[in-house]
DNA sequence: CCAAAGTATTTTACGAGTAAAACATATGCT
DNA sequence: AGCATATGTTTTACTCGTAAAATACTTTGG
């Protein structure tokens, strides 16, 4: 909690390594921030800042390929879970997969169903259950945008060198682990 | 585009370095759909996955003590934009620090004035603009808020070690830099 | 000076997510 | 059996963001 901890100090190593990085927006914010607060710790904006703005315009790029089959990419993680899993998923489990609200999935499941993308099927025992599964036009169409998606997204993540994807996957891993094991039940 | 780029082979590189690292839920995800699709470079989702998955669980977190004073995330960035700049914004320039759209600077600035956080003057010159500035209160309650906020933060980042949290940065700054020199326009 | 085009901001209509309540059904206890 | 409680899912009421239209003002060029 002081701010003298084992990080690099920030407001001038934005290029590292060949020298072709470009200043990015969340190292011109923290250096304003540090000007006005001097005694501020900013190191983990420099973490959690760029995660969030990632995520944002990764977003934004990322869905492309998705868009063009009318899919929003919760829809989109949705028909995943299915298709992955390889076998039906309750409700339920659809939120607990996506990491949605069972409302949420309740929406999206009418929307895909409409579509015919996906078919539900009461449970017998229980009548409060439902099973979802792919209908084949839905089956197809992930395993068509599928490819489409990744070749998308290896071409954005390619401004980074190979080397550079593989360690921050494992950083990544190595965070999202430890925070998961924090709060979220590991599923079964 | 091939299958067989730099990357380390995935599906078994969970827990790198000390052993202490748990198996986070994206592994889990890539190994079933490899499984179900054995041709795929799956190497983009390691990365995309963990940092969407990393930006939703830090908000979770990251925004309990905004909450503590009833501000959302996006509402705490603008007030902070006005903070950290140190001078007037108008409208315009408000969505852009924030990336957000117009519409939605207009609709967060209406209840944070309505709340007395912030303050509206006309322009002289230019009837159209709106010049926005932090009141006593407003100011107050960042220069409050944000000490917290990033003992908080770096509190839930201590999971990771300090030199890991100094990589991740370095690595996530040079990808945000890239991806917005892409697109993002560079800002003034 | 006036009309046309441009710019800053707000308004409108709508889609999507959420929390909490409502349903429908199942299970446990006596 | 019968009632209380738990569980799976959907519905309701609401918030928030967005795109596109509307509004208000300014600038440009004849």
């Amino acid at each position: 909690m002081t701010a003298t901890n084992g990080r690099p100090a920030a407001g001038s190593d934005a290029d590292r390594g060949g020298g072709t990085g470009r200043d990015d927006t969340v190292a011109a914010v923290v250096r304003q921030w540090r000007s006005v607060h001097p005694g501020l710790d900013t190191g983990p904006m420099e973490v959690i800042g760029r995660i969030n703005r990632c995520a944002a315009l990764l977003q934004q790029s990322e869905d492309a390929p998705l868009r063009r089959a009318g899919l929003s990419r919760p829809e989109f993680d949705l028909l995943g879970a299915l298709r992955r899993t390889g076998h039906e998923l309750t409700p339920s489990e659809l939120a607990k997969e996506t990491f949605s609200s069972g409302a949420a999935v309740t929406k999206r499941l009418k929307q895909l169903t409409e579509r015919g993308l996906v078919e539900r099927r009461g449970d017998a025992r229980d009548r409060r259950v439902a099973h979802l599964r792919l209908t084949d036009v839905g089956r197809d169409l992930v395993d068509g945008l599928l490819p489409e998606q990744l070749a998308y997204e290896t071409a954005v993540l390619s401004v980074l060198a190979p080397e550079g994807q593989g360690e921050l996957a494992a950083l990544l891993a190595e965070l999202l682990g430890r925070l998961e094991g924090r709060t979220g039940a590991l599923r079964a």
